[in-house]
Order: structure tokens, then C-alpha cells, then sequence
DNA sequence: GTTGTCATGTGGTCGGACCATAACGAAGGT
DNA sequence: ACCTTCGTTATGGTCCGACCACATGACAAC
């Protein structure tokens, strides 16, 4: 057989362009805060055209780190920010609702994540996160609260707990997953058979979690916790899609 | 004070494309594999210029969920895919660039993600794996290999266990984690004083754990593997960037 | 002073042209 | 018949220039 060419592929501008500002935020020159160029400047300063830059601005908004707004003055323009929460969010929800997760994949995630985010919680919590979350639970009780609106609070409960944690990775990657499966949650708790019952047995658990929190008592928080998700998700759909491997 | 007037804020055109085909990526009308029209037909179906669509589809690509090839027949055109590896890969390790997240965050986040893996792996990795994984030690313990190679060879080695491990999300997450740090990692590597010790000690601690792994004991093997994650982190520089707080 | 109006600078959108790529298919030679 | 060659075509990728939308600031009119 001869030499083997490979197919060169040579990258989109867009990608170099992306690569090259890449470069410069893992470098630090462009920190949180910073400004970028107005579009107009940059892009023939970068030897490309303005859609293409524009692309690879979109791909760095994308992911939370860039937001850009027009008009004038110290607020406008393309600014360096840091708001993953968003783009993880958006990540893993679309991957979940394409089958790239199974639900028993999601499910030992949440537990492995949220055992965590409880037992930090549980020596980390200040006054006011209790405070929330009590809130939260006090309006989850509430009797004509609908089922999307319980899951809603649901949801909130258990980003405060992750937030309250203090590890701002575990809190986004809690608050992810819990937001990629709250589709799937909200079909399973409106077909849910007895709902009052339901809702009052996941009030019940939610309350002794913030209690075991509020004590402080860390491991009994997990333990609770994982059995209170894995409880939950063995009310949902048994599974969607093996997906034998990747496409 | 009056009753205070929110700004509309309408959104951008290309968010609107985005919601519509999320939508049907939700509702399960696009499934991976399938293919949508092309961008000249596309556009003025949904009223919007070729533009403002190719920026939505640019944002689908970077998530994961769409690859686009020029050309013609089956292959060419946009493609729903599942591939969100480099999409959290990208994701995190600009985010920890930016300081988004602290070391501290980080190691706890790889601590009980790689606890998760390890126990998983000892139950679920097939003969292929533990021996792919021991290809990797075998590799990491020659003589010559050099800093950037050993810190390589040590990510694989992770992400082959997390892979092992049968849970594709904890698998990824373990993945685009250990991605974030390789490049402090690989800092703290090469400015380590005696690095033939370093590198001994490491190696078998490795070793450790893929026997601990290969006979099924989860538990221990958790164990060691978060003791194995904190000792190195410990070699890391102390902090970054506290951020007090989202902007 | 307050208010209205215009100028300016920024991102957002649009339409159309052209380029690059990869498969297809017809023409032609063997 | 088969293979090669080369033009054709469908697709994404890039570029340009214009215009729109928005927010601020400056200035004029009252």
C-alpha cells in the first residue's frame, strides 16, 4: 500500500478564531470583566471577516463566558463573564431529552452529586440559606400549589442546598442535572396515582433533609438524600434508550 | 415608588431559531442521526436569514448535539449527533481558566466524581478495560517518558476507569473535570523537586488502585482513589481566585 | 432645570455573492 | 463492459456591504 494520506481538515475560521481567544483567556490576558473590540475593529484585526468572528463570539456566549450588549457606554460591547450555569444547563438538558444519558446513568449522577451537596450543606449552610429553603418548602406545602409549580420548587430546593454547599462546581454540575431530568419529573409526578399523598410523602422527606441539614448531621443528610432521589426515580419511566454506543 | 417597569428585552432572532429546535429535540421530533434541511431551504421557512439560523446551528455544535459537513450525498449536510464530551470538556476547562471555579471546588467535585467511578469500575469494567488500563501504567512507568506524556497517560488512565465505570454521565463529567486541572497539573508536575520519586510514587498508587479494581473491591478502591486525588491536589497551588461572587 | 431631539457607537439582522468540498454522472478512452 | 476523467451540483463556509435596533450622550428648545 502506498503512503497514506490523510485528509488535512484544516480548521473553520471560526474555530481558529475561537483558538486564538482561547489562547488568550487560559493565558489570563483576558480576565472576567475585560472588554473585547467592537466587532467591527476586531475582526479585520484578526484577518477575518465579521460573521465569522461573530460565530465564534456566539460559541463563547454559548458556554458562559461572553455576553454582549449593544448600545452605548460602559455597559455595551462584548464582555469576559463567567456563567456556566446556563450553558451546562442547556448541555445537559439536550443530551438527556437525545437519549446520550439513560436515566439510570442521570440517576446515579444525582445521587453521587446531591450526597455531597447535603453533607457540605450540612456545616456550610448559613442562616439564610435556611431561611430559603424553609421558604420553599413552606410554599411547596401550600394545598392548591399545582404539580408544574411543585416541581419547580422542587427544583429550587435542591439548588439551594447545592449552593449552600459552597462549592460553586458541585452546585452548578447539582443544579444541571437536576434541571435535565425535571421534564421526565414532571410526567411522572402528573401521572402520579395518589397525588395529595405523593406530594405530602415528598414534603415529609424534604422537611426531615432540611432538619438533618439544619442539625448539622451531615452523613444522615446523604443517606436521606440518596434515598429520597432514589425513590423518586424509581417512580419514572423504567428506561428510554440503551443507545448501544456512540453514533 | 410606581409600579416599576421591567424592559421588555425581546429575544435575538438566532435564540428564536434555537428554542424552535430545541423544542423538537425535546418533543423527540429530532432524533440523533437525523438530518436537517439545508440552511438555504431552512432559513426562509423559519423567516429568518441565513445568518441568524447558521448562528443558532453554530450554538447546537457547540453543545454537542450537531455536526455539519459540506459536500454532497448521505454524509453532508447538519446531523443530530450525541457528543457532548468536548462540549463539557471545552466548557469547564475555560471556566476554570477563567476562575470560575477555585482548586478547592475542582478537587472536591474530582474527589466525588472519581469515588463514583472507581466503585462503579470495580463491578462493572470488563477484561478489555482493566487491560487497556494497564497498557496505560505500563506506559506511564518508562523510564524516558517525559512530564506533558506521564500527565497524558495519567488523564487517560482516569478517564479509562470513569469509562469502565458503565455510567456514561459520571464518565464524561470525570472526563471534562480532570480536563479542566491538566494544565495546573501538569504546572505542578514539572516544578516538583525530585520527580523520578514523584513519578514512582504516583505510579503506584496506580497500580494500587487497578488491582484494587480488578478484584471487585469498590470500597477500598474508592478510598485510595480519593486519598490518591487529595494528596495530589495538595502539590497544586494553594488558590486562584476566591471571586467573591457571580458579576 | 426639564424636556425633547438628534448624533453616535455598539451589537443584530439581512441579502447576495462567491469559495471549498464532496458526491454524482456523463463523456470518453481502453 | 470497465475504468478514468472531468464537469455538474448540492451543500456548508466565508465575505461584504447595507441597514435595523438599542442605549447613551450632547445639545437645543422650552
Amino acid at each position: 500500500m502506498a503512503a497514506e494520506w490523510r485528509p488535512v481538515r484544516q480548521s473553520r475560521t471560526h474555530e481558529l478564531v475561537l483558538e486564538r481567544i482561547e489562547e488568550q483567556v487560559v493565558a489570563g490576558e483576558l480576565k472576567a470583566g475585560d472588554r473585547l473590540p467592537p466587532e467591527r475593529e476586531l475582526a479585520p484585526v484578526l484577518g477575518v471577516s465579521r460573521s465569522a468572528l461573530r460565530e465564534a463570539l456566539r460559541v463563547l456566549e454559548t458556554i458562559g463566558v461572553l455576553v454582549a450588549h449593544a448600545g452605548r457606554g460602559p455597559d455595551a460591547g462584548a464582555r469576559i463573564v463567567r456563567n456556566p450555569d446556563d450553558a451546562l444547563g442547556r448541555l445537559l438538558r439536550l443530551h438527556v431529552a437525545l437519549g446520550s444519558y439513560n436515566l439510570h446513568d442521570v440517576l446515579e449522577a444525582r445521587v453521587v452529586l446531591e450526597r455531597s451537596s447535603f453533607e457540605a450543606a450540612a456545616t456550610h449552610a448559613s442562616a439564610e440559606d435556611l431561611a430559603e429553603a424553609e421558604e420553599t418548602l413552606r410554599r411547596m406545602q401550600e394545598p392548591d400549589v399545582t404539580v408544574p409549580e411543585f416541581n419547580d420548587l422542587d427544583t429550587s430546593f435542591h439548588v439551594q442546598i447545592a449552593r449552600s454547599s459552597g462549592n460553586q462546581l458541585t452546585s452548578t454540575l447539582t443544579s444541571a442535572v437536576r434541571e435535565s431530568v425535571r421534564p421526565l419529573i414532571l410526567e411522572a409526578l402528573e401521572a402520579a396515582e395518589d397525588w395529595p399523598a405523593t406530594a405530602a410523602a415528598l414534603n415529609a422527606e424534604h422537611t426531615a433533609l432540611l432538619t438533618l441539614v439544619r442539625e448539622g448531621n451531615g452523613p444522615a443528610a446523604a443517606d436521606l438524600a440518596e434515598q429520597h432521589i432514589r425513590g423518586f426515580h424509581g417512580t419514572l419511566v423504567p428506561d428510554t434508550d440503551p443507545s448501544p454506543s456512540g453514533d
